[in-house]
DNA sequence: TCCATAATTCCAGAATTATCGAATTAATAT
DNA sequence: ATATTAATTCGATAATTCTGGAATTATGGA
């Protein structure tokens, strides 16, 4: 991922609001959810939410698709596993011994369904 | 990791100078470097470092220690990991088998010298 | 003390982002 | 065709962020 997607994608997460969202797309994955919906779920003008769902689309981390007279959002898991992916390359940066402990912490994470996380 | 710091963490990278600058001492881990090598690096004002500087620190991913006349600023690697670690939790939500791959992706990175990454 | 170097703070202008009312476009039903 | 519902685009204002010149603070040397 070049830096410019990876700063598209910071700043759109970057903000309460488009945090919310994503987040709740993501937990109703793999279904989605319709534009007014998600604007009535946060009590948000259903324009300002187009406008903050048209930053995350932009950003890549979410997707639309028309329904009928709805429009049904859903997140882009793969886009996010890019992003985690290229803050950890940062982080290891050539020095696998930087990086061990941190894909450590974040195993248990993704392979229990309890929540071990930190 | 909360919400609102999350936001402080994600609003700090997203800026590609700053973004730079970070890769930039993690690079340069355990040594650090000084503010004004940092802006001569990139060719910035020094005040205009200073500010940028700031973020990153307000952010909690850099950290200064004054060594005579130079403030010699460092990655903070910890709280890179617990960025990662956010960002991970929300893709999961729950649910390993979304994140599973991820992690497969991630591990290459960190465990061996070579950049196997994406 | 006086000067030079390193860094930050103060301040102001430029640029970007956030928010939302009003108008518009799209799809469907009557 | 007209009306209704869903969503987006337009346009304007408020708020925030970026940038850098000038002044200030901190440290060390002559």
């Amino acid at each position: 991922m070049e830096n410019e997607q990876a700063i598209l994608v910071l700043a759109a997460l970057a903000q309460s609001t488009r945090l919310d969202v994503f987040r709740l797309l993501v937990a109703h994955e793999p279904k989605g959810l319709p534009s007014g919906e998600i604007a009535r779920h946060f009590v948000v003008p259903a324009n300002t939410m187009s406008t903050h769902l048209a930053v995350l689309t932009r950003a890549g981390l979410i997707r639309s698709e028309r329904q009928s007279r709805s429009v049904i959002y859903r997140a882009d898991l793969a886009r996010m596993r890019d992003v985690a992916a290229f803050l950890v390359k940062d982080c290891c940066g050539g020095r696998p011994e930087i990086c061990a402990p941190l894909i450590a912490d974040l195993t248990p994470c993704c392979t229990s369904t309890e929540e071990v996380c930190l």
